[in-house]
DNA sequence: TATGATTTGTACGTATGTATC
DNA sequence: AGATACATACGTACAAATCAT
């Protein structure tokens, strides 16, 4: 017996859906893998079995269960992959062994002017030249992450060709002479996914973003990349790494 | 020129109340603190100007914008909180500075078998009597987070029972000897809130919260807590400390 | 003080989507 | 599948409050 509330802006179906997916990613329903029948759930949510069959019928067309006539509805996939934060962050080694594939395309390249914010966090002058940079991240064919990255123009000319030729970001840094550099500050935030973000991560509307605003510099404290990055919040989750148990040693 | 989307089971009013949501917390109408005019805000959207009506209304509900007739919209708050999290995470003290008042009430609270999550997480036996708690914050009187925590039994026998008379968790685990812990893992997550979240945060369906899944324990490694909060997502965001710049010498 | 321009508030009618029975 | 009720969305018109001139 839980609840739906009517006149809320989201239909009934949909916060049907919600709470089965979440419930699924609670683990609810693991040990014999599949959702209760429709009359069953018509029960729990106090309301029509149509309306559990809208709501059954959106998760199937996400690819969240497998409606079977006759059996049954299977939950298809209930486990988020696990990305690790901490000082030494680097996104294709955080995700190794949890997916088959693994790739990253450049969706936007340009110069710009640095706005406020991202002159603040690479130590630049407001309005100083900076590429911003768009990439979007598949795991298996499915995208998980859009990150928008600024770094120094005039310090890395060349990034986004070299880029280009090579596998990742901490490949094209090394390219430049920068060898090693730590993860200084990040800001973990949620959000309901603005329409672009929404449209390069094939998520619907209503569907939910993790932020991170993360700035990385090398050892000696120079800043080399400020980035922000909205990953598709039921596909993933961010593991803290908060150093080992001697506080650093 | 955005796009909203129909039929997706959320309404055009709520997809633009999130919209606007969205825009006011990236700082877009910062300059002049408030919301450009309604027919401005449909032509924006390509709806209607009730549409946008019913849009504004929800978010002055919830306290988000301010209508005044004549004079325009008008923008309540634009920052969210900051909640620092590292190895020395205390609720309190993070928040010190941020608020006026803040407060934590207890809403359950009882001894139960140990779930296995439970059980492996405070490195007891699947079975074991743990104390579970249930807590809401609040910051200047609005919700800010649920807490279910849980603590050894067997170890802190009548923890709920000083809890009423200490102040914080910190407070109460000292009194049992408990001098010192610290953060050892941290799983971030974001889910739209179940309904008994939406409930005690005060918050409509389709509400973002934030869940922190962590474990703290003594420096010798001794598990002392587990637990999982729901923070509201438009309310707060999570600052991860990442230890000195030396790698912790 | 008066007037017009701009902004939000209210009212009516119609069409379509959602949910129940 | 058909009937009913209510929510959502659009269109139009006008009222009320605010502000600049």
């Amino acid at each position: 017996m839980e609840f739906v509330e009517r006149r809320s802006g989201i239909s009934l179906w949909r916060q049907i859906a919600d709470q089965i997916r979440i419930a699924i990613s609670n683990g609810e329903f693991k040990e014999t893998n599949m959702l209760p029948g429709e009359l069953a759930l018509a029960k729990r949510f106090e309301v029509n079995r149509h309306t559990v069959r809208s709501a059954i019928a959106s998760l199937a067309r996400e690819g969240v269960v497998q409606v079977e006539q006759g059996r049954g509805t299977f939950i298809a996939r209930h486990t988020r992959l696990q990305y690790p934060i901490g000082r030494r962050t680097r996104f294709s080694a955080g995700l190794a062994g949890q997916t088959r594939t693994l790739s990253g395309t450049v969706r936007e390249s340009r110069i710009e002017e640095a706005p406020v914010n991202v002159a603040d966090a690479l130590a630049l002058d407001a309005g100083a030249p900076v590429l911003r940079l768009v990439r979007v991240s598949m795991a298996d064919g499915v995208p998980l992450s859009r990150a928008i990255s600024w770094f120094d123009a005039a310090r890395f000319p060349d990034f986004a060709e070299r880029l280009e030729k090579q596998r990742s970001i901490t490949a094209v840094l090394k390219s430049f002479g920068v060898d090693d550099y730590v993860r200084i500050s990040t800001r973990i935030s949620a959000h309901h996914a603005d329409p672009q973000t929404l449209e390069d991560l094939r998520l619907s509307p209503g569907a939910i973003v993790l932020r991170t605003e993360a700035i990385n510099a090398e050892v000696d404290g120079r800043r080399v990349e400020y980035s922000n990055t909205y990953f598709a919040a039921d596909r993933i989750e961010l593991d803290i790494d908060h150093g080992t148990a001697s506080a650093g040693m």
